[in-house]
This record gives C-alpha cells, sequence and structure tokens, in this order.
DNA sequence: CTTGACTCCGTACCTAAGTACGGATTCAAG
DNA sequence: CTTGAATCCGTACTTAGGTACGGAGTCAAG
C-alpha cells in the first residue's frame, strides 16, 4: 500500500470510500463534502475524515435517506443535535412505512391476482388482464 | 356533453382517460396507444377502445409495472395467453416482494434510532449520528 | 372571413444520482 | 527531460415518466 503523506488525491481517496472518482466530484458540486485543501498545486488532498463523510454518506443512502437529505443530516454531524436529527428520522420512518402500506396493498392484489390466474385454467378471460381492464 | 361523431379529439380524449394530451402524445410515441386514424384532416381521432387503453395502462401502473411492461401486458390484451400474464404478474410479485423485505428492513433499522434516539436525551453523541458513522 | 380554440410536431426541460467524455494540466518515475 | 498516468474542469448523457414551449396549421362558430 503506497504512502500519501500529504493526503489522498482523488483517485485513491475515491477506491478507500468504495465510490467512483466521478462521485466523489459529484458530491463535491453538491457540497456534500467540503472543499479540500490543495497542497502544492491544483490537485486535490482528501483525509481520514472525507472517508468518513462519504461513509456516512452512503449509510445514510442505504437508509433510504436523499442526497439532499443527508445534506442535512451533515449538518448536525457533531451529534450534539440529537433532536433534529430524530425529527429527521422520524420523517424518513413516515415515508418507509407510507410505502410499505402502498407495497403490501399491491402485494395482496397481485397475489390475489396469480392465484385467481392459477384456478382459471383453460377460462377464455384471463383475470389478470380482466382486473386491469376493471378499473 | 358535446358529441364528437367521429371520434375524440385529442384534448378530449385526455380528458375522458383522466390524463394529460402531452401523456396522451407520449404514450403514442412509447407505442402504448396505436396511432389512430386521421378521418378528414391530420387530426387525430380516439374511439372508446382507446380510452379503456389507456385506463388499462393507468390501473397497471398503480400495480407497479412500468411502461415498457405494461407495453408487454397489451400484447396479451385479448385474455387468451394467461400463461404468460402470469409470469408476468408473478414476476412482478417478487419485484415487489423484494422491495418489501428492503423495506421493512429499513423500517426497523429507523424505529430503533428513533427509539434509542428518544432513549437517550441530554446524551453527547446523537445514537443516530452515530450509528450512520458506525458503518 | 376572421377569430379563437384546438391540434400538430419537434424539441427542450424536469428530478435523482450519478456516469462518460475529452482537452488541458500536472505529477511522479525513469 | 520525457513519458505515461492521474487530475482538473466543464459539459453532455443516462433512466423513467412525463411536462412545457413555441410556431404553424386547422377547425368551427359567428
Amino acid at each position: 500500500m503506497k504512502k500519501h503523506p500529504r493526503g489522498l488525491p482523488i483517485g485513491a481517496f475515491a477506491a478507500a470510500a468504495g465510490v467512483n472518482v466521478e462521485t466523489i466530484r459529484f458530491y463535491q458540486r453538491k457540497a456534500l463534502l467540503p472543499e479540500p485543501g490543495r497542497s502544492y498545486g491544483s490537485i486535490r488532498r482528501y483525509g481520514e475524515a472525507d472517508v468518513a463523510r462519504v461513509k456516512f454518506v452512503k449509510s445514510a443512502q442505504r437508509l433510504g435517506f436523499s442526497l439532499q437529505e443527508i445534506a442535512g443530516l451533515l449538518t448536525l454531524d457533531d451529534g450534539t443535535r440529537c433532536d433534529e436529527a430524530r425529527v429527521l428520522a422520524e420523517e424518513k420512518l413516515e415515508d418507509v412505512r407510507a410505502k410499505l402500506d402502498d407495497l403490501r396493498r399491491i402485494e395482496s392484489v397481485l397475489a390475489q391476482l396469480v392465484d385467481r390466474c392459477c384456478a382459471s385454467r383453460g377460462r377464455i378471460t384471463c383475470p389478470i388482464i380482466a382486473a386491469l381492464h376493471a378499473h
């Protein structure tokens, strides 16, 4: 493993964070990452804190937060404004539960259709097609 | 209500189907609707079958089918190829169940985080922020 | 025959979260 | 000092499902 005494250049940084170089640049434009210092020239150098930040973003994404919402979470990064973080998490939980309700409804309709379809072998009109015509 | 003896022009058709005029033209480009006849001039005229078709598309969308998948369903529109329709419905059911699994996992994590957050009033480090840093 | 509403058509724009490209620098090794 | 890799930067493209725009043509009523 190579040493990067002045901090990681973008390629090594992206690899360390498990994302694409272009993704780093994209996050930079979205201000999800601070503009890093550019020691000796015009090349950006990143540190461990930046790697942690990208991983934070990816963790939050896995919980369904959008990048915009994650920008909000990142302003609470010092961990001292628990109330605000809880509000964001509660709102997201509501979103997720609403989507769950939708999907459960859809699942039951689809399951019924598949079921009725199986039960109606030889019928002239497919129950699935008929149901889609019915509403 | 006005009569449209030669069939509905696009505006009345879109209204009857409950969608935007632009949506009709978009569906036309996607070949979800057949090119309608243009009697006497260059104006498209639509019939009841077209209205039913748009409603079919909207029903299928509510069940989570993409327009591309709906194009597939529409080729089975005569209702005689029940097996093929069932396969498409089963695949969609699998999709929906996979998404449900994801969301349930997310819900439980979020619910735990909110819970722990509530339990830790006064703590210095917010458990939500800490958890996002942990993975 | 004119006016106003409607339609036609192609094209651009929108969101989200990136990905891809390409010319110009710059860095590091030999 | 040269060469090749990496970086910089702006811009365009991607998917899905539309929405919006604008100029030209057409249709029906008065």
